[in-house]
DNA sequence: TAGTATCTTGTAAGCGTTTACACGGAAACG
DNA sequence: CGTTTCCGTGTAAACGCTTACAAGATACTA
């Protein structure tokens, strides 16, 4: 309020202002026993006539919390951080935490130097956004025993906290959705195959064919990097074989749209001559013509599990806080028909 | 490197590692003079041998940069801010800075507690984007000398230092190239018009159709919010009129997907039947069909200017950084066609 | 070669909090 | 009514760093 610019009340400041000490304004601010219920009103007057915001530098620095977590991204590319992210920030804002945003741009060496500064002080907590398999920097993590959860990380020992979704299921359901119209020779374009999404999608796809005496042909799956052009190549060459698919099953959305687009460059109309399906449901998906049938992946909700499973990490260590697997679900729209006899 | 868990190494381990006292491992971490190169360079071999990483909360404290600077969005709503913050993102990285992300999600008075907490020792500077005139406490950021930068905020005053974009030319322009293929009925599908951007782009339109000898029609134009479904109803109400626009300018993308909808809703064809011209030129602009004819707006290079520009005013306050309005600019794709005559 | 300016380093103080501890007074107990 | 317990508050120390300031070593000047 009246403070000079550029100065700032302190806690010294309130403890003046309320006549108390320094030590019974931070029992007020922390909300701690033994104040009188006069003293505290006297205080929070105070605070509100100085315009009084602790300063979480110190605060932090002292040993209470920092009421800010880390969150590690890969990049700002996908739009698919967008949607883990606005869960995330939904859940925060509830806590009255803060969020500090660390993106790597995939450079692995970043990633451990990020981990290093966000670890000492600067956030209680950490949300990785880790689809590859889990790197060194998470041991020093866990040893320090800094809480951490891992989001969209199928890593194959249990020991990893993390929230992901039922890739292989999906998959499955996809492809199951496909074989359920009719279709027998599914096309599927991969995504970037060092992830353990895509390669769990890719089984859900073997495993329906299988279930329903489908014989697995290496020749209609296509490998794909969850980027358009590469769905656009991908939906070329299947569409190119002697005997192409009469479906396609894309690893993600997006790839699904580079399909539609070769679809349509040779003439071909979808659902009527293609059927396709895609994986993750962003918001394009219900934008494009035919709106696009596909696999939801509860993104939003992984970022909402996700910071709720580490706030209750960093509020009891000893939280017993287990690997959630969301599910996912089909969402049928009209980018498929049932094939034609 | 070999520390007890949850101990990490602080200034004075360095400095015992390294034969020196803890002021000069000070000097060297920060690149001051007045260090003997033989010095400087066992502090640092020191450091890497315990991994050691400064506690940017004690730094900060202490009186140093934080490294850190806030963003402070309304929401993570529309893909606009993903943009812009891919911009700021980038520029933050090359300048070792990190980013603190704050939501407000339209609350007035969360933005004044954000912004008092984050000028207490959160950050070194702060971005705000404010599509809405400025709010209260930016006077208390003024008077306190804190470096801060609007984006996308077209203040009256021309005293806020602010990036934008060029949106009165781009509403310009868009109803020009329009009227250029021939269309004299153009509909427009306003923005929120409390934010300055929809009404200069509202503004841009009159002005073309003044330029061209075309009489303002009142009935052409209707009121949306930037959202897609205004968008629909918008499309549903201008083709119902007696005499139906044969184009459409829609103030933002995602509301042209709304009229794209209405229209296939009514059976007409894009652009056959009716042109649509968007805004914003958002990723989802290139992947529905046909492709969105739409203006640029350089989203990510805003988010980038003014990060440099921030940076600029972090490093020097009295530097000479002034407003930047950003041009726009016209991208062709298939939503427009001439008129049929 | 004495005197001064400059380099190099160490030490102390302070940034704004929290937390442990101390101490007087009120309440509870026998 | 003396003793014990708990309550309410103040004070000191610590968190990990930066930045004066001091002081010894070294280089430069006349």
């Amino acid at each position: 309020m009246n403070d000079t610019p550029g100065n700032v009340a302190t806690i010294f400041d309130v403890a003046r202002e309320a006549g108390v000490s320094y030590g019974t304004v931070s029992r007020v601010l922390n909300n701690r026993d033994h104040v009188k219920p006069e003293t505290r009103a006297a205080v929070m007057q105070a605070v509100d006539r100085l315009g009084f915001v602790a300063n979480q530098q110190a605060r932090s620095l002292a040993g209470g919390r920092s009421q800010v977590i880390g969150l590690l991204l890969h990049g700002l590319n996908t739009g698919y951080s967008d949607e883990i992210l606005r869960g995330i920030d939904t859940e925060l804002e509830a806590a009255n935490y803060d969020l500090m945003l660390y993106t790597t741009h995939r450079r692995k060496l970043k990633e451990s130097a990020y981990v290093g500064t966000i670890t000492r002080g600067m956030a209680d907590g950490l949300l990785l956004v880790l689809p590859r398999n889990s790197p060194a920097y998470l041991d020093s993590l866990r040893t320090r025993e800094f809480p951490y959860i891992l989001i969209d990380h199928q890593g194959r020992g249990g020991t990893e906290r993390s929230v992901g979704a039922a890739n292989r299921q999906g998959g499955y359901d996809a492809t199951q959705y496909l074989i359920g119209l009719g279709h027998r020779r599914i096309g599927f374009v991969t995504g970037t195959l060092d992830l353990a999404c895509a390669t769990d999608r890719l089984g859900g796809y073997r495993r329906a064919l299988d279930d329903n005496g489908i014989s697995f042909d290496p020749q209609l799956v296509f490998p794909g990097d969850f980027l358009q052009p590469s769905g656009f190549i991908a939906g070329r060459a299947l569409l190119s074989l002697p005997q192409p698919p009469t479906a396609v099953f894309s690893s993600n959305d997006v790839m699904a749209f580079g399909i539609m687009e070769a679809a349509r460059d040779r003439g071909l109309s979808i659902p009527g001559d293609l059927s396709i399906i895609g994986f993750d449901d962003i918001a394009q998906a219900s934008l494009v013509y035919p709106q696009l049938t596909t696999i939801r992946q509860p993104l939003e909700e992984m970022g909402r599990v996700a910071t709720r499973m580490l706030l209750e990490l960093i509020a009891d260590p000893q939280a017993d806080v287990r690997s959630v697997t969301l599910p996912t679900s089909l969402v049928v729209r009209g980018s498929c028909l049932p094939l034609r006899t």
